[in-house]
DNA sequence: GAATCAATTTAGAATAATTCTTGCTATTGG
DNA sequence: CCAATAGCAAGAATTATTCTAAATTGATTC
């Protein structure tokens, strides 16, 4: 029944960001809580955080907005073991120390110059699209 | 109602392996499946090879099973995103890669001599228990 | 401004891997 | 042999996440 040429309906010019994202409200209230304190997060600190400017966020929308600023790499999605999916705003080459002790997650960079090729003995052929490194110990003060 | 049949029921004599588990009749079944086949089953992959000579045994204790041969360190866990678990009964230091295309994870070692503080900015005092490398990619035929 | 129309949000139901509970059986040490 | 402990089975419970369906939004065109 439409009649409608629709030639750029879905995706309208000015609403989307850089990484073609269109930044809604909630969509920004979720990265901005993300941005804000970078604690790496569950979904449902998440929902949590944002519910003090979006009183009437859903948490289901926390989750839809999530995936999809993963999904536009403005975030990062980190899991450990089968705990919980967090959040991570931090789109440097990084890995996670999950400090069992206080329960923090650390930030961990590659030092310079480091290429995954020069440590691992790769199947041949083999394009890495994702690589994930998770550290689990305790930062002892000696 | 059965008097004892105790000498050849279910576990005979020596009770415990080197690692101090009880390995009963279940647990070997299950570790068995997993050296059998090492393509990182899940726990229902076991359960369904484990059938085959135990046709009694629930998924709960596949799931006991898995559990106490991975605190025994006799399998390690793998975890890929928040898909169900997976088993490896290769004790080697090792990380692995989930070829996207075909499914397959594939082990993939360490090249010879590599450490991880020489690869990693490692926050000061930190002592490592557990290291879990991912990968994700797939093989390129070219 | 009104109509349009896909994208988005929402609330709640559904899903599914895993864990828990309970009662029972087997095994071990005394 | 007996008591104590460990392990097993079946099914219920848990829970993070996804799905569904209906309502809303908002950019664009008329």
């Amino acid at each position: 029944m439409q009649v409608k040429p629709t030639s750029k309906s879905a995706n309208p010019g000015s609403s989307e960001d850089a990484s073609g994202l269109r930044m809604t409200r909630q969509r920004q209230e979720v990265y901005r809580v993300l941005l804000a304190q970078r604690d790496h997060p569950t979904a449902n600190d998440v929902f949590m955080r944002v519910k003090d400017g979006l009183p009437h966020i859903s948490l289901a929308t926390v989750y839809n907005c999530l995936e999809v600023l993963v999904e536009h790499r403005l975030v990062r999605q980190v899991n450990f073991e089968r705990e919980p999916s967090r959040y991570c705003p931090n789109l440097e080459e990084h890995c996670h120390f999950h400090d069992q002790h206080t329960g923090v997650i650390h930030d961990v960079k590659f030092k310079p110059g480091v290429r995954l090729g020069d440590v691992l003995d790769l199947p041949n052929g083999a394009v890495i699209e994702d690589v994930e490194i998770n550290l689990r110990g305790q930062l002892s003060l000696a």
